[in-house]
DNA sequence: TTGTAAGCGTTATCAG
DNA sequence: CTGATAACGCTTACAA
């Protein structure tokens, strides 16, 4: 390894050219009203190919006072619903000279206040966060003036919001079993302290509603704590009047509920349908499975359109964008026997 | 919104502290090798949170000529095969202070050499690869001198490297069958223009030569192009001595597969016998599949390890490091009939 | 059209 | 122990 030797500056690629540092950055930033000859262009170009020359995006952020770069604040992107997201983001982002910070949070308020902070210091132009714990990121960016766009939860108003429809989601995967002739449809989901629990929640009921089926509390089950699919296939399973379809808060626990009931001898779907969400997972299954659809990508990519737009006009109104699911039909659901 | 007012700087501190800014830099930074009353200490520390004053990051890179900021290159974050690893890296980041840009290149040379670019005058600390095209990043990195540790490949002697065993888990996935009974084992797999492919293949031939197995070439399915798995089926079930285990390059394969045999009549296992690489989503099916088990996230960790040793030490020796896999035994492996 | 010089917000050197 | 002051490398009026 040579000795580390500086990176040359604008100043250098000045001399080498004859002209000044000004002119460099003119030339470099084709900056607008001002006209180069092309001999000093041409000098100028040549010079900072000679040095290999690299603008310091560190000076120019402190001089414009913005870095063009923006943070995505995840709950862990190692969480399968993520990865799709940040993708989205990053495409967008890239593809309008922005740089993407990544940030696990772990839905945990310290970690996310931590981390809130330090990207301020990094004076980043703005904020992705996909979930937030609570209201203190909120509160911080609105303090410190930083635009914050939000992806699915919660809905704040003083802050752009992206999220799917959880509602439609929810209802068109029930009125799926609705329409295979299923009567017993249970829903198997998580803590509803979250708006998209209760809107899933919502979208059942509705679905139950329109179909003319009456809400039996005893199929609706809710965990607080950690998610037991054992505990609920039990529960559900020694009803008087057992399901005949599950639908679950996630691919992962229409796995985990699929995996139980073929222990214990039922087919799928010839015994018992069961429809996911998400659809991370589904088309991996065997048999694959019924899902409704989330646009993650989409609403990544939404999401970081919306900031990069707010960035230019701070002033626009805010939007709360609302994406469609779609539902898959595969292979885990098949008309009631 | 309120008119956007600049943030407070360390001369707004130092005013209402009523001392100088160096002052408030050495209270900030307890820079070593200076004493502070505690008096003034106290005064400033009481100024910077009634300013809720943030120190500008960026002025300090400028100053200082390091960012504390590290990039991941990734093939493409929504391949499950990375978020694990961008765990691993953000995690040991964060705890060592540094923070992390998401750069996907979907494996295109010219998308690799413009994110170098731009994390080069981003003035990047160092740089981590999961997996990279060609040669053309490292060239640039060695020139301009900045760290590069490479996930997996190329293997390059110029930089660290941290890689998984591919020999070894090959090797263990084929004795595996072979102390299950299995003879006709084959092995179906990708462009073997990557040194994994090969390592893989090597593990696999191994195996079979201290199993007493002769290799057949009839038996090793080699794709170019895009793998077609309903072709490879084709082709080795239309052997005169079909195989009774597969073994594919990656757990994505290996479902793809199991669907093929399954919808043809076979049964898994009791039929055929499979194993994955990877255990990304081996558990996720039915029957649950047995793998090779990357430590994706180890592999993060310690490159990122690696990376902030270099920093903090230029001169250690090159490091390539390889971490095990682990054979997982699930429920797609049975008995030679 | 090109050059000069004043920031941008820190850190770090050096007197006091 | 504290306070000036010079970098750090770029942008951007303002002059020329």
């Amino acid at each position: 390894m040579t000795k580390k030797k500086k990176a040359p500056t604008s100043w250098d690629v000045a001399r080498l050219a004859g002209v000044s540092r000004s002119t460099v950055s003119f030339v470099l930033n084709n900056t607008p009203g001002i006209k180069i000859s092309e001999e000093t262009r041409r000098r100028v170009l040549e010079a900072v190919k000679a040095l290999d020359y690299k603008p310091n995006a560190i000076a120019r952020s402190l001089a414009k006072q913005k870095t063009e770069a923006i943070a995505f604040f995840v709950l862990d992107i190692a969480n399968p619903v993520f990865p799709n997201m940040a993708r989205g983001i990053e495409d967008v982002a890239r593809q309008n000279g922005y740089t993407l910070f990544l940030c696990n949070t772990d839905g945990k308020t310290l970690r996310e206040v931590r981390y809130m902070n330090i990207m301020l210091e990094r004076r980043v132009d703005g904020i992705i966060a996909g979930a937030l714990s609570n209201e203190e990121v909120s509160k911080i960016a609105q303090k410190k003036n930083i635009p914050l766009v939000i992806l699915e939860h919660p809905r704040l108003p003083e802050h752009d919001v992206v999220y799917a429809d959880n509602v439609k989601g929810s209802y068109e995967a029930v009125m799926h079993f609705v329409e295979l002739g299923h009567k017993r449809i249970a829903h198997i989901t998580i803590n509803p302290e979250s708006i998209i629990v209760q809107e899933r929640i919502e979208g059942y009921k509705k679905a139950l509603e329109d179909a003319g089926i009456p809400f039996d509390d005893n199929l609706l089950k809710i965990f607080y704590d950690k998610v037991d699919e054992e505990k609920a296939i039990n529960e559900l399973f020694s009803l008087p009047d057992p399901p005949t379809a599950i639908f679950t808060f996630s691919d992962f626990m229409a796995i985990q509920v699929m995996k139980i009931l073929i222990r214990r001898g039922y087919r799928i779907p010839e015994d018992v349908s069961v429809i996911g969400f998400d659809d991370t997972l589904a088309n991996l299954t065997i048999p694959a499975l019924t899902t409704v659809s989330q646009p993650f990508y989409e609403m990544g990519a939404k999401a970081a359109e919306i900031l990069i737009e707010r960035l230019k006009n701070p002033n626009m109104p805010i939007q709360h964008i609302k994406l469609p699911t779609k539902l898959v039909i595969r292979e885990s659901t098949a008309k009631r026997r």
